[in-house]
DNA sequence: GATGAATGAGCATTCATTCAT
DNA sequence: TATGAATGAATGCTCATTCAT
């Protein structure tokens, strides 16, 4: 039962979670340079007290940038459930879509979450890359997408669309349309499309 | 006579060159954090003198920014005299293999340039879009580019691939495979491909 | 019944033991600049009881260099009840040798024991100061002392030759020298030893 | 001939001398805990012009010990020169009577400066050790100090006496009662005292 | 009494920019 | 015009001390 121990855990607690939700706002609209006094005052904490809680600037970013991982992490999980393989690969994709409107963080969160092509070699056990090999593989069986990309393709491409979205800024057109040429670009080429399917009884449940 | 005139003029010129040549070494080496006092150090001058050339550190990124993006330019233009459009349009992408290994100049002078979607529509004489806008064009009236894709989808997919690039690091596997998946995007999608390409007689044009 | 209120007294004392114990530990180890959060970590208290026993880092430093004083004062004490005056003195001395290869809190613990020569003359009942004047004095009358020095001069000499010892290290050599130039220094010069000396016979007196 | 280009050089010069004496006046009323703003406000320039001229505070305090030592290398060079071998010895040392009246930064100067007894068996190429040395093998030769010290020893005795006199504080007497009882330490014991000293014929000069 | 989370003043250090020479 | 010394605001981080639980 939760005494009155721990009610001083929730409330510190409660400052971790509100330090990491400024910190998400402030790297996301000033840049992974902005301060960490202008997270703690946004977050209404001593700068002692974001300290306590994250020894190094470069602590509190990680932990920002693990949250946001988890959070796409999530989605690629519960998208592997869905029954049609190649809905769910896409809709993973299209998901980015709504990602990034302008802020910073997710792409360096990509960027320093190991997953480079070289970490992606040596530390396949990488969270997201299992959560995308899951994807990936069930939408290749399914014949939806191109048999010769690797999950470490998949993340580079994943990469540069989030910064293209970063780019596209608010033109809705011009995010679609980027979209579109990668997940095009991800479809088996013309003649090969659509071998497999049928050899592969899915898509029992339609959400 | 021009002599002592002229030779200040000169030595000045030599300087600016200089600082640009190596900010933009130092720039990409050690990322836009790196101080003005070392890109004064590498060229050779005073701190000082690079401040008379360039009244702050950000219009001396501008100045970097603005001569990558020219070399840019200069290769669209010299592809758009190629006379396979379709293979000059994908020349133009290809080419960005090379172009960033491990810098960040580029991708972060195409993030400055006033390239994003927004500036294009307001500013649309922007010389890298005329460039590509040619380039498109041809390729898309000979049929080898997708018709549906404008000027601003190209650029917010080349700021993408150049930093798909960067995050495949040396991995040439992953940046061959994630070039292909953004050039297949392009092309026309299946049944609708080649429809116009017979009609167009490349390469009538010159600018 | 004084059950609950003593058991109380007893931890908080076990406490207030705990934390000078640890305090010694950490200062000599670390210099003076070790943090109190390391001294209430090492003694397994919170920082908050630390702080209800000593008010402030410098109550505890005086506390923990009241008791290290304590035990000079007992070994002065101790070698006071010796038969030969002489050798009590020099072993007093000699003891010094071992007392601190390499922690500063014995050096600093005489440097702010308030054993400085002024306050010497204002406040002469500090117990050290009592303590050495009894062997002194003794030393004195068997004449194996030179009868030119006061208390303040041989504390000033104690300051030092602990100083010195620090600064000689490991070096055993270099130690035993340095003891040996202030103990001879402190015989009577030559030509005068020993004149008193038959004249008081040795341990009359007992404390 | 020092033209215009000199004027700068010795602007700088002036500045980073006044940082300098500011630093050493700090330090020493202060401790070294002192912060580098200070000295700077003292030395009347900002925080950036004391860490261009010293990289870093260790920097300057290695600067400030560095000039503290020179002065006393100088007066053992000054009274190496000096015609009485053992005058010269004894006075190098009343000399550090008048060195340190209250502050540290003699003590911690000495402390640093590499002459600790470790130090100066692998580095016996020390100034202040070869000045010592000079000092002290003549008036060896000249029978007036005990045959049975080596440089380590003094420099071991020289670090307490210092230490005895910033403990003695302004007690005149008990200053020069210490500075005695290591002076007559330093001295042959009685019976060996003089005898090599006819052998030497020195005390040519008198100064 | 005991706990440890919170606080914020203080510190060493960096760097874009200015200005006297 | 070129130089580089000087400037000081800003930053990441520490630690003695307070106080709610």
């Amino acid at each position: 039962m939760p005494g009155s121990e721990r009610s001083l855990r929730s409330d510190a607690l409660r400052n971790r979670i509100r330090i990491l939700v400024a910190a998400e706002s402030v790297f996301a609209a000033k840049g992974l340079d902005a301060s960490t006094d202008e997270v703690a005052r946004l977050a209404g904490v001593g700068i002692g007290t974001l300290y306590r809680h994250f020894a190094t600037k470069d602590a509190l970013l990680d932990a920002v940038f693990a949250g946001r991982m988890q959070r796409l992490v999530d989605r690629a999980d519960d998208l592997a459930r869905e029954s049609d393989a190649g809905r769910a690969f896409f809709d993973f994709f299209a998901g980015l879509l709504g990602e990034s409107p302008r802020d910073r963080v997710f792409t360096d969160a990509l960027a320093r979450a190991g997953l480079d092509a070289e970490a992606a070699a040596t530390r396949p056990d990488n969270p997201l890359h299992i959560a995308m090999a899951q994807l990936l593989e069930r939408a290749q069986r399914s014949g939806q997408v191109r048999p010769d990309v690797s999950v470490p393709d998949l993340v580079s491409s994943m990469f540069g669309l989030v910064h293209a979205m970063r780019h596209a800024g608010t033109a809705t057109r011009v995010r679609l349309r980027t979209l579109t040429i990668v997940v095009d670009g991800l479809r088996p080429p013309a003649g090969t499309q659509r071998r497999v399917k049928a050899s592969v009884p899915v898509g029992r449940r339609r959400r």
